[in-house]
DNA sequence: AGAATTCCCGACTAAATTAGTCAAGTATGA
DNA sequence: TCATACTTGACTAATTTAGTCGGGAATTCT
């Protein structure tokens, strides 16, 4: 149960752009270098962030990325969901009825596991990037 | 972000040790069988359950394992610690005082995910094992 | 125009971790 | 004494992670 690279360097990069980008576009490098993450794996991060809608893209000489939506409008939960950042709790297919085994009862320990699911996704959803940036985290 | 099967495996032996373990040792092959785990992954980790006290073992014919705790007083997350399962959200040193880089500043993440972590524990730490049999879970 | 800068995109790979297996031994009860 | 069951360490296959690499396309500065 440790949180990947992948979420972990999506959201400290997007904190990053809303901490330090004032409306204007900044660079991938000038994130990188402050945030101290290889480039070429944030390319990566960020062309998944562009298509889903959370950052708009400037090409170019003094391009670079802006925020697309508000920083008190983008949760937390939304980013890591948009990365690809799982969260898997419980093993069963949660669409299907059928539980971890083939039996199509769940297991006894699946309320468990959806129930820490379900915390931590309240949790990262009732934190917004603004929050963040202005340190308003318990 | 995903719960391993050490972690899961060891709550699921433990919980169908205590729902169905009236007492009398349970034999490792029934709660493989029962469960649908591989036998040998189990040694391993009863291995470690019993070394942290949570189990007794009674070897030979008609042996097998028995809590070694009330099923009340047995956390899930002292389960999951007690078998490696990390937990880990930061990423920082949680001992020194230096951040995830260099710096011996906190990064600005940091307090969103030691505020997830904070979350996850509280969940675990006040659900036991015999309210996850008694479906005493939300 | 040309050069510099920056995003765009897919393919590929090395390292680490996970999720086990295997084999040999020890203790106990029928 | 035989079958059952725990004990223990070493070893390995498969998967996932955490990236790298290389070439391209758009934009602006000189
Ligand atoms: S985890 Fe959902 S049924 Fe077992
Ligand atoms: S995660 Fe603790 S300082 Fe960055």
């Amino acid at each position: 149960m440790k949180l990947g690279t992948k979420g972990r360097y999506a959201v400290m990069a997007l904190v990053d752009l809303a901490y330090y980008g004032q409306g204007k576009p900044l660079a991938l490098t000038e994130i990188a270098q402050r945030q101290s993450l290889p480039i070429s794996y944030l390319e990566q991060l960020f062309l998944k962030l562009r298509q889903k809608g959370f950052v708009a893209s400037t090409r170019g000489h003094l391009g670079g990325y802006t925020l697309a939506r508000e920083a008190e409008a983008i949760r937390i939960s939304e980013i890591l969901e948009a990365i690809g950042e799982p969260l898997e709790t419980t093993r069963c297919d949660k669409s299907s009825s059928t539980g971890c085994l083939g039996t199509n009862a769940k297991c006894l320990t699946h309320a468990l596991w959806a129930g820490l699911g379900a915390q931590m996704h309240q949790y990262l959803h009732g934190i917004s990037l603004a929050d963040v940036c202005e340190r308003r985290v318990v």
